[in-house]
DNA sequence: ATTATACATCAAAATATTTTGATGTATCAA
DNA sequence: TTGATACATCAAAATATTTTGATGTATAAT
């Protein structure tokens, strides 16, 4: 079992992830990849309803995985580096684990 | 948005991280890196019934995560290296993305 | 002030996922 | 060949998530 990620990291990266394990929140994450978005670009490029994109915004958000930035009425949602490190890290941590396997009930 | 990362990568992408998405799955993926795991020993460390393991285990199965390989009447579980990968590699190309942002509405 | 825009929030309905307990199947041991 | 073990599968119930449409709030333009 992992000992050097804290068990308080692991319910982060299950919230990190959780908000990644849409189809539709995978679509506007990957919209944001081109830079900050507005709402009113995910509804033009998606055909989602504002509510909608507002729910899996929030999500998004509470998770940690996007920022936020007000303009006027604006809201400008952009991706969080440090939360994909992190997640980057868990799986790293995985596959290093991984690799050297032991056999169990035995 | 990405352009390197085909259509069929995403949705395999998507059905991975579903599968990594909830807290039990999490927790079996971590009891598999320490090696190889057997349904009765995720039963003995994680409380749970069998044939909830079992259906935790066919989602993880499905998605590709894990492998499989059986003893007699053991089925023993491991975690598949690859599918690790492509989770990293995903999240990689989101991070290196999202370093140059551009700004929307303009 | 009034109206329009951009978005958030809410409650109800729709849908999807998970859990449970029962039953099924294959392997093994006696 | 009988019974036990290890696990898979199934259908129904429980639970959780998502969608919808209505309403709310703040900003901005007239």
């Amino acid at each position: 079992m992992l000992k050097d990620i804290s068990k308080v990291k692991k319910e982060n990266i299950s919230k990190l992830i959780v908000s990644f394990s849409d189809p539709f929140r995978l679509e506007i994450i990957d919209l944001m990849m081109d830079g900050e978005v507005c709402v009113c670009d995910i509804m033009k490029l998606t055909k989602l309803s504002q509510s909608r994109i507002s729910y899996h915004i929030k999500i998004l958000k509470e998770a940690g995985l996007i920022s936020d930035r007000q303009e006027g009425r604006w809201m400008y949602y952009s991706l969080n580096k440090e939360s994909l490190f992190l997640i980057k890290e868990w799986i790293t941590s995985l596959m290093d684990y991984s690799s050297n396997r032991k056999r169990c009930c035995e």
